[in-house]
DNA sequence: TGGTGATATAAACATCGTTCAGATTGATGA
DNA sequence: TCATCAATCTGAACGATGTTTATATCACCA
């Protein structure tokens, strides 16, 4: 409810009051509920307005991107490390299936080609240093050493290891768990049970 | 370019023309470009002619999806056991993740929960049996019985071994092998060179 | 104090999915 | 054979969307 009421002819901040209000309507609602006259209209502006300050929806949405990258890896990145490469391993994909099951509206933003930006270098930078940890985590199981970052590849077994997660997240945000799974609780119950015993499959000890 | 150019007021078939234009429309531009006024149009037909075959956009594009499905079965339901079970499961994953690269716009279409109905029964039966032969080869690979078909419940094991061609099916469709692997040609080399030797990671012998 | 660039408005435009009254036609039954 | 009816299609309309344009407002600085 940023529907901020102001005083003057100028808004002030409305590029930040744009991606606020566009983050609620996104975590509220998902990306197809998102409209940019709906956010427009939440920072109270006009619909005109935010092309002063995004190259139309898609730059706006790719500022969402970003800043969702960012809290993926704040999320990641501050996850133990028991230092068993196989439980450091399945908590990095725990983590990474977590995090889109808690913002599905989010996690479905950054994997939408179309609505964002993905030549944009802070998307991509963001997007890789996200998944630092998780690279850390999978070359300490495989064995091999951590490309240099600057150099944005990933090895096979990182490969591997990031789509087994990816394809869960999917799965889990497409509803999945509820047709597939018997699970009562789409969300909370597949995660808790059904999940580890998913990834302990996938990578063993 | 299904623009049928037609004699008569009626149509004949309209229902199937739509399926035939959209499916066309889908594999060209992407579900991104697809619009319920586009498909008319190529079938000759008004804007408004197409609600009286299906209920709605969600309507039509759910046919479509149940296709795409039947289709995808019909690969996998195909692909040659080796007898090797390990083999098998790369050979039904990477069928999987080859039928994504090659058809990326169906693929991304039985992937978007907003636009399909997954309420449909008969989504749902051609989904199942579309991975009938997938849940074979990992029953056969992680030694378990299969479950009956009829209760549309996948295994934890199976959970995992379709997750990683997900993900990998996903990652391949949102151009991440261009991005992420150094391959020059985003689709062919990736798939030929470096997926294969991902899913050995995954399932080795 | 004036003026200039940045930022906002309001109106317009094309396009979208959907609805509805009316036109057209194929099929049914007397 | 022919009248009737339900199915099918048109064409115009509606509200909503993203974007552009001319115009209005204001913050800041010379």
């Amino acid at each position: 409810m940023s529907t901020a009421t102001r005083s003057s002819y100028h808004h002030g901040d409305l590029k930040a009051a744009l991606i606020e209000a566009s983050e609620e309507i996104i975590r509220a609602e998902g990306v197809e509920g998102f409209t940019l006259r709906k956010a427009a209209k939440s920072a109270g502006v006009s619909p005109g307005a935010p092309s002063h300050h995004f190259s139309g929806t898609k730059g706006l949405l790719t500022a969402i991107a970003i800043r969702t990258f960012e809290k993926l890896g704040a999320e990641l990145n501050t996850l133990p490390s028991s230092g068993i490469p196989a439980q450091d391993l399945r908590t990095q994909g725990l983590g990474y299936v977590k995090f889109a099951a808690l913002h599905p509206g989010l996690f479905r933003l950054i994997c939408r080609v179309d609505l964002i930006d993905f030549k944009d270098p802070n998307l991509m930078q963001a997007a890789f240093e996200a998944m630092a940890s998780y690279e850390h985590a999978a070359a300490a199981y495989f064995g091999y050493e951590p490309p240099d970052p600057q150099k944005r590849i990933f090895r096979p077994y990182m490969a591997s290891a990031m789509a087994t997660a990816h394809g869960l997240a999917h799965m889990v945000i497409e509803g999945r768990p509820a047709l597939l799974f018997e699970t009562p609780d789409p969300i909370g119950t597949f995660i808790e049970t059904a999940l580890p015993s998913i990834l302990l499959a996938t990578w063993p000890d």
